[in-house]
DNA sequence: TCTGGGGTCCTAGGACCC
DNA sequence: TCTGGGGTCCTAGGACCC
């Protein structure tokens, strides 16, 4: 937009990089002989759906969430890249560690994406929003060989919303002082944090395009949303107050849930899927050396969802002990109806003590073996090892198919 | 029109305590 | 019996994110 000299401080200068085509990019980066194909991503080897794709297969029309057999209509040469989670988390993870050396003011707001505040070291770069924005994209080429997109204003919504309109490889700046202008013919719902929800709000009120917020009171949107709610209004004059939080907090619950085959009513495979669940947060809260006490379970029918909260009597990462609280609450709350999606998580996983137990001698043994199945899983994949009915796939479909977010990505980030 | 999976935050209301 | 204050925990529901 406008490079003239000299440049002034900004009270605020936030930045967001967006990678391109992330998971996609690494597959073309690690493949050489990908580059420059139609990539797409999918959940193992048999996903049916794109988990997301390469530019070139976009070009074909191919997007996130289309089934492959669609997308092999419009793009044959599709190459299916199964995905690969722990590589996506280990660049990711470099990303954002070399992304620290610009700014330790880092907000970690997806694997890839972050924001950055720029605000206290402006001089260092001499006031220059263009000489920043280029040294983003290279220091994050130069970790990873791959390219991103960057937005650069004096907020974090106009930032997030900047990073958006140039794609791949782009950088957009907006002056703090012309964002209210620049978003004015933008439409609310493609503001981060406005959906159809709040969308259908608005129109209510004849607001479409940010401009037309200043046409309702904040007193409006604030009584309706809360604080969330002032915040939109806000945000569509590019006065989003949000601030870059670096601090990485524990996370809150850690759950894996499943659909189903549809009206599921036989009694032992839903528990099936249920002891799946439950090693999965079992073997996660292990990985991440957490554990917990409280756990939610749930199962949905044409009824809605059927949830608990239940405690085990100690803090635990064991999936039989979970799979026993999913069996309780089953067995009692379920009466035959057809069961559509599982869903077990970990509430409140705190770091595990290490110490509690440790002089039962088989709980040693237990931490043990467990020790050994995760590392055996960690390398050969997500339960090779594990409870003897969940190796029956034909009655547990997909059983394999790896969780493609990279686990604990916010945690492990520290140290 | 939209798969499927893993999360967060906020609010309101009820139960219970002093 | 009614009123009021303060606090906590839990639940349900809504909205949104990648």
């Amino acid at each position: 937009m406008d490079q003239s000299l000299p440049h002034h401080k900004w009270t605020k200068m936030i930045a967001l990089m967006d990678m391109n085509a992330f998971f996609a990019s690494i597959e073309q980066k690690d493949y050489p002989w990908w580059r420059g194909r139609p990539v797409a991503v999918t959940n193992g080897k048999i996903g049916t759906g794109i988990i997301t794709c390469s530019y070139e297969a976009r070009a074909f029309g191919v997007h996130t969430g289309m089934r492959l057999v669609e997308a092999r209509k419009l793009c044959p040469q599709l190459i299916q890249a199964p995905a690969r989670p722990y590589r996506y988390a280990e660049v990711s993870r470099s990303i954002m560690h070399s992304l620290e050396n610009i700014t330790p003011d880092l907000e970690i707001f997806s694997v890839d994406e972050a924001f950055l505040d720029l605000s206290h070291c402006q001089r260092l770069y001499h006031y220059d929003p263009w000489q920043i924005g280029k040294l983003i994209k290279q220091v994050v080429f130069d970790i990873s060989g791959l390219l991103c997109s960057v937005g650069l204003s004096g907020d974090r919504s106009t930032a997030k919303w900047a990073a958006k309109q140039m794609k791949p490889n782009g950088l957009t700046i907006i002056k703090p002082e012309l964002a209210e202008q620049a978003l004015a013919e933008v439409s609310v719902t493609d503001l981060c944090g406005v959906n159809k929800g709040i969308g259908r709000f608005l129109a209510q009120y004849g607001v479409y395009r940010c401009a037309d917020m200043k046409h309702i009171p904040i007193s409006v949107l604030g009584q309706r949303f809360g604080n969330p709610g002032k915040r939109i209004w806000l945000m569509a004059q590019g006065k989003d107050p949000e601030v870059i939080n670096g601090h990485v907090c524990e996370a809150k619950t850690l759950g894996h849930g499943k659909v189903i085959p549809p009206n599921t009513t036989k009694g032992q495979t839903i528990l099936l899927y249920l002891m799946h669940m439950a090693e999965k947060v079992a073997a996660r809260l292990r990985l991440n050396q957490l554990q917990a006490q409280v756990f939610s379970i749930a199962f949905k029918t044409i009824n809605g969802w059927q949830k608990t909260r239940s405690r085990t009597i100690s803090c635990t990462d064991d999936g039989k002990q979970i799979f026993k609280l999913c069996k309780f609450f089953f067995q009692q709350k379920w009466q035959g109806e057809g069961v559509f999606q599982v869903h077990v998580a970990a509430l409140d996983p705190r770091p595990a003590s290490g110490q509690q137990d440790f002089f039962i001698k088989d709980d040693q043994d237990r931490q043990n073996l467990h020790q050994m199945i995760d590392k055996i899983n960690h390398r050969y994949g997500e339960f090779t090892l594990c409870n003897a009915p969940l190796l029956n796939r034909s009655s547990m479909p997909n059983v394999i198919a790896p969780a493609w977010k990279p686990d604990g990505h916010r945690n492990t980030l520290e140290h």
